[in-house]
DNA sequence: CGTGGATTTGCATAGGTGTGCAAAATCAGG
DNA sequence: CCTGATTTTGCACACCTATGCAAATCCACG
């Protein structure tokens, strides 16, 4: 293995200072003479400045840190995979760290304090909390911290969300007006923000319009839990399930109609949320609220580089408004198409 | 933002030389004595080595480069989850990479070559081919490569696949014992090994069975490109079908039941490959050959390992086989549980 | 206590780049 | 051609750690 060439043999080539090469690499100023001259040698040699010694100088690695809970939940994967298209298209790379099963405390901990380790541009946080003390210690270091799919009243971190609570509300509209009377609601874990408010703008809306939700049962963002959560409210008599994302949705639909034998939507309406792509498989062909990944995402990267660049940014809390899809799983209101 | 402490900061608390905090750090040989005062000294100041400056010297980042094609297939966001916390357990990183829709060679290099700017120590491709200068100039760089799920005839590279031809062969033999006589196969994509391989092994252990497939259309590992290999194939009287990977599969069970109405297995039996989480939901009850990923991930991961710490080390070839699951989505055999 | 060997320690330098500062070069205008 | 303003260039140093080498220290044994 031959040794790396570096910026100064690409000057010794062409006839001038090693300053004067990482100036034409790094975009400051240079004449038009010199910066051709250093081009070509560079072009010679197969020169590429070197990132490692860039970063520890210039303090910015242009890699973002990038945590994410379960990717089983197909949301997340389309996630990841728009988020790292436009981080590079924006020159950033991802760094993408995964939380353990049970993810305590100590395990975030670790992995903050690894991304710190690596001098990280910035921090997306998918679907997970921050400690206010690891919060904290990331605005300490001057690196910003955005939540994506999640919220955290109270923490000062930039977040990026859908309209939950509107969301929820819709479902409650929709289906009230599809004439179902006795609702239940297999929830998003209450641990999360998602979750609570999904529940809360469902509830609320409910009351409005003079119904209460048969039952509700925390499904826990769980395939187990949602099948356990569905047989206590199928016992409860529900003639419509409001399930708090399509990855439940989907467990409670095969158990509603494999093991119960119920048909959907002649004996339960089912709706789900996220709009991730198998919803609209034909096995499935749920009917669900939308969450715009991809607007979701550039909000988010948009959020995160302005941050970085612009140290002084507040740090912003965006919702994002998404429509209900209307499919099969859910009897559809008269009037609607 | 305060400056970060350095390693002359912990030396001159603990009253040694800069070198023995970094010996302390690195593991090198210390005495007991030094070695606490020096642990004590950076636990007061909140010392951590500068990740960067130490891979600048020693050349090693303990990051690895992983390019994904489409996280789409959810075989690939479960290989990821388990490849980024292996590593994670081995002490690397994991730098993601995802690759433009019209995955064009040029996109490659570009990829490559940002890999190399970051001095990764090792590439996982997922699912992705490398061009023979591609290859060249990774081994020129010293930087091991292997192929995960993909294999490469004559690269020279490392690769992790399960076996493919044994199970396309099961397949045939299972469908065979069924009673099928009029059998089709929408085929992986015949661009990739995996795609081919699996053909190949069905299509001869057909043969040796005395069969031949009524029709082979290649899916490409698309949705769409599935649903009109079905169309095909069903024209021509199919009564079962293997699919090259279960992602098409879902699509072909869909199209099947839905705009065609047909009964699975009682008009077609399907088979599909890889034995994705959803291929045991009730939905879909996929019967399929599983792809042991964790035992591939594992692979992987020791296969790259070994040629980072063993330069000397040779690129192995391994094939990782899997057994057929059975559900309900075919015809099961007499006398088989 | 003396001596040889093993271990530990500090010094100094390498790794490759960005950048402040002053010197040099360029340019415009009279 | 001269002068002052502006741009370009080179020098030297900073960023922070790992490591070869020689000096120093330690240990055990006679």
């Amino acid at each position: 293995m031959t040794r790396r060439v570096t910026s100064f043999d690409v000057a010794a080539r062409a006839g001038v200072s090693q300053s004067a090469v990482s100036r034409v690499f790094s975009g400051a100023s240079a004449s038009k003479a010199t910066s051709d001259k250093v081009r070509e040698a560079a072009e010679a040699l197969g020169y590429r400045p070197n990132v490692l010694a860039r970063s520890l100088i210039t303090g910015r690695s242009r890699i973002i840190g990038m945590v994410v809970a379960y990717l089983g939940n197909p949301f997340y994967p389309d996630a990841l995979e728009r988020f790292s298209r436009v981080f590079q298209d924006e020159g950033y790379h991802t760094l993408v760290f995964t939380l353990p099963e049970g993810a305590g405390d100590t395990d975030t901990d670790r992995i903050i304090q690894q991304m710190l380790d690596h001098q990280v541009d910035g921090i997306v946080l998918a679907s997970v909390g921050l400690g206010d003390a690891l919060a904290a210690r990331c605005e300490a270091a001057g690196i910003p911290v955005v939540l994506f799919n999640r919220g955290q009243a109270g923490s000062g971190l930039a977040q990026v969300t859908s309209a939950n609570r509107l969301g929820g509300a819709k479902v409650a509209e929709f289906l009230v007006a599809g004439g179902h009377r006795r609702i239940g609601h297999v929830a998003g874990w209450q641990g999360s923000s998602t979750g609570r408010d999904r529940t809360e703008g469902f509830v609320a809306r409910l009351a409005e319009l003079g119904q209460e939700a048969v039952g509700i049962e925390d499904g826990r963002y769980d395939h187990a839990e949602a099948v356990r959560a569905t047989d206590v409210l199928v016992a409860r008599g529900v003639d419509a399930l409001f399930v708090g994302n399509d990855h439940m949705a989907f467990a409670v639909m095969d158990h509603l109609r494999s093991a119960l034998g119920l048909k959907i939507p002649g004996d339960v309406s089912v709706v789900g949320y996220d709009d991730v792509p198998m919803a609209g498989f034909a096995a499935y062909d749920l009917t669900t609220v939308r969450q715009p990944v991809g607007r979701m995402v550039k909000a988010t990267v948009a959020a995160l580089v302005n941050q970085i660049e612009d140290k002084s940014a507040q740090a912003e809390v965006t919702e994002i408004d998404g429509p209900l899809i209307l499919r099969g799983s859910a009897r559809i209101p008269e009037g609607l198409a």
